[in-house]
DNA sequence: TCGGTCACGTA
DNA sequence: CGTACGTGACCGAG
């Protein structure tokens, strides 16, 4: 009988949950009052699995998505069944505990509220296993140290008894989120925490997809960008380090005495500078910008250092690491990192604009990219119920209604409006940050409580849900505190100000994306790159047209649960061309 | 060999 | 002295 059929007769309706193990004898699910243990090669049984209309739930997506994903590219082909609704444990984890690890381990021990253990090595120590006797809890109520090392998948028993726990996870994380208030100034079903762990959880699938498929990348048109700057490739070592030594000696040249500095020192080129009359507290490139027009050396140090950039972090080893013989640069993606950015390795996410160029659509294909227009004062709008920022909110361009607001200029608007969310300090926007609190008191309130609770190291939760551990631990009696090392005591109101702004915007970006990435299935067009606030596909070019409206209407049908009854519209750019610096 | 600092790319 | 992230070169401690 084929797998749909048998589940439609033991009760398992559109839509419910249903747990997933893949384990290399075969896949095991479970659901709310019936299991089965299907033996087999997952290469064989991922079509079908693809096919079913359930939401999945699984440990995380890397363990138990990532040999389906695999699959689902090579067998199925381009346009094959993809995997769709999903409940990640590791993702919904992070999102309602605050935590930033996605093991089962520390995942179990969120669930039940005990310690977190620590994090699994590569190989089993004896002294891990104590007096454990096989079964998957401990009597210390934490997971089984050699069941977290995968001893789930030995066999089919096991791998079930594994999805049984998922199935427990997943029912007291979603009755969590039930629990809590949802924000939204129109409460709907379900609840706005419920809905962010669809999307938090699709975001994790989607970015094992991202690093499966790579983002298309022409070597050829690379090569000629990076040879422009550094040469052409060097053929070894010492042709390597005459070019280096050619664009040194081109600025040192510029520099009375120059001699043997070392240009990848900061203290030598603070030395240098001063020589020139340029003293300086450090040598950072905004710092020596407003001396380049008048002083040539200083011009020319700033173009070694972009040169420098592209040699060292964007130039041949790059490209040698991350692109494969494919033409795709791949690197391993985050669906949620600290506030809740996706983040993404290989320089995914920061690559200098001038290689955009190189990021191009195969033969008869094209990219369509898109990015959300002034998304974090639209977001704010949204969190912090402010009327009259959703009033402005509604305008295509809100920085015009704002601007009459403050009686200012559109820049001053803005000024103002960014430094209200980033916590600036200094600065022209002081004036401008007092008209703010007369125009938009809700929206400017809604920020200093969350620099509030920064300060005073209160627990935050973003719009969505996702809980900002800002608490500190206490480390000595003396009451000394220690909070993340990252920041000093006086970035975390900024770090808070910030984080649920951020971490909102972030959750709506997600639930757009993977809007997105439903409305493509069945077609072979696939998301390439998640950038923030920007999302590029990589599409036939005759799609282009359909996956540009797709793009639009996702963005509306997000908006309309994410911001129900808010008003605030958000309204996104479309582009398309043969390459990313085309789609611009 | 490691962590800290500086620096800089993207949003 | 706005925030977030990832990466690489250099330095000094171990």
């Amino acid at each position: 009988m084929p797998l749909a059929d048998d589940l439609a007769a033991a009760g398992v309706a559109a839509g419910s949950t249903v747990a997933l193990v893949v384990a290399p004898v075969g896949v095991a699910l479970a659901w709310d009052g019936g299991a089965r243990q299907l033996p087999g090669d997952v290469s064989v049984l991922a079509p079908e699995l693809a096919r079913l209309d359930v939401r999945w739930t699984w440990w995380s997506a890397r363990e138990s998505a990532g040999p389906l994903v695999a699959v689902a590219g090579r067998a199925a082909g381009r346009a094959g069944p993809r995997l769709r609704a999903c409940w990640d444990l590791a993702a919904v984890s992070r999102l309602l505990h605050g935590t930033s690890r996605e093991d089962a381990a520390a995942v179990w021990s969120a669930h039940r509220g005990l310690v977190e253990p620590p994090p699994p090595r590569g190989e089993l120590d004896l002294l891990d296993l104590g007096d454990e006797d096989g079964s998957a809890i401990r009597p210390d109520g934490q997971l089984s140290r050699e069941w977290v090392a995968g001893g789930w998948a030995d066999d089919l028993t096991r791998a079930l008894r594994w999805a049984e726990l998922a199935l427990e996870v997943q029912a007291a994380q979603e009755s969590a989120l039930r629990a809590l208030p949802d924000p939204r100034s129109e409460a709907r079903q379900p609840p706005l925490a419920v809905l962010t762990a669809y999307a938090e959880s699709g975001a994790a699938l989607l970015a094992l997809e991202l690093e499966h498929d790579g983002l298309p990348l022409d070597r050829d048109v690379a090569t000629g960008l990076i040879g422009a700057v550094t040469g052409p490739r060097p053929v070894d070592e010492s042709h390597a380090t005459a070019q280096r030594r050619g664009r040194d000696d081109a600025v040192l040249r510029l520099f009375p005495d120059a001699g043997a500095v070392d240009l990848r020192n900061p203290a030598q080129v603070r030395v240098m500078l001063a020589r020139i009359g340029l003293d300086l507290p450090d040598t950072r490139s905004w710092r020596l910008e407003p001396h380049a027009a008048s002083l040539p050396p200083v011009a020319a140090l700033l173009a070694w250092r972009k040169a420098e950039r592209l040699s060292t972090t964007y130039g041949w080893s790059w490209l040698d690491r991350h692109v494969g013989a494919d033409g795709r640069l791949r690197g391993r993606w985050s669906a949620a990192e600290g506030a809740g950015r996706m983040s993404a390795q290989a320089g995914l996410h920061n690559m200098p604009a001038e290689l955009r160029p190189a990021v191009r659509a195969d033969p008869g294909w094209v990219l369509v990219r898109a990015d959300l227009g002034q998304v974090e004062p639209r977001v704010l709008a949204v969190v912090s119920g402010d009327a009259a920022l959703a009033t402005a909110a509604r305008e295509a361009d809100m920085y015009a209604p704002v601007a009459a607001a403050l009686h200012s200029d559109r820049p001053t608007a803005k000024v103002a409006v960014l430094a209200a969310m980033y916590g600036q300090t200094s600065g022209p926007a002081g004036a401008a940050l007092r008209d703010m609190d007369r125009a938009y008191p809700r929206a400017m309130a809604y920020l200093r409580t969350a620099e509030e609770a920064g300060r005073a190291g209160t627990d935050l939760r973003t719009y969505g849900g996702r809980l900002l551990r800002l608490s500190r631990v206490r480390v000595g009696d003396e009451g000394d505190m220690s909070f993340d090392d990252r920041y000093p005591p006086s970035a975390w109101g900024r770090f808070a100000r910030n984080a649920v702004v951020q971490g909102s915007a972030a959750e709506l970006f997600k639930a757009w994306a993977v809007t997105v990435r439903a409305g493509l299935a069945g077609s072979p067009g696939r998301i390439v790159l998640c950038l923030h606030d920007e999302l590029l596909l990589h599409v036939p070019a005759e799609d282009a047209a359909e996956v540009s409206a797709l793009l639009v209407t996702a963005l509306q049908a997000t908006a309309r649960w994410w911001a129900a009854g808010s008003g605030v519209r958000f309204v996104a750019d479309v582009a398309v061309g043969e390459s990313w610096a085309e789609a611009h």
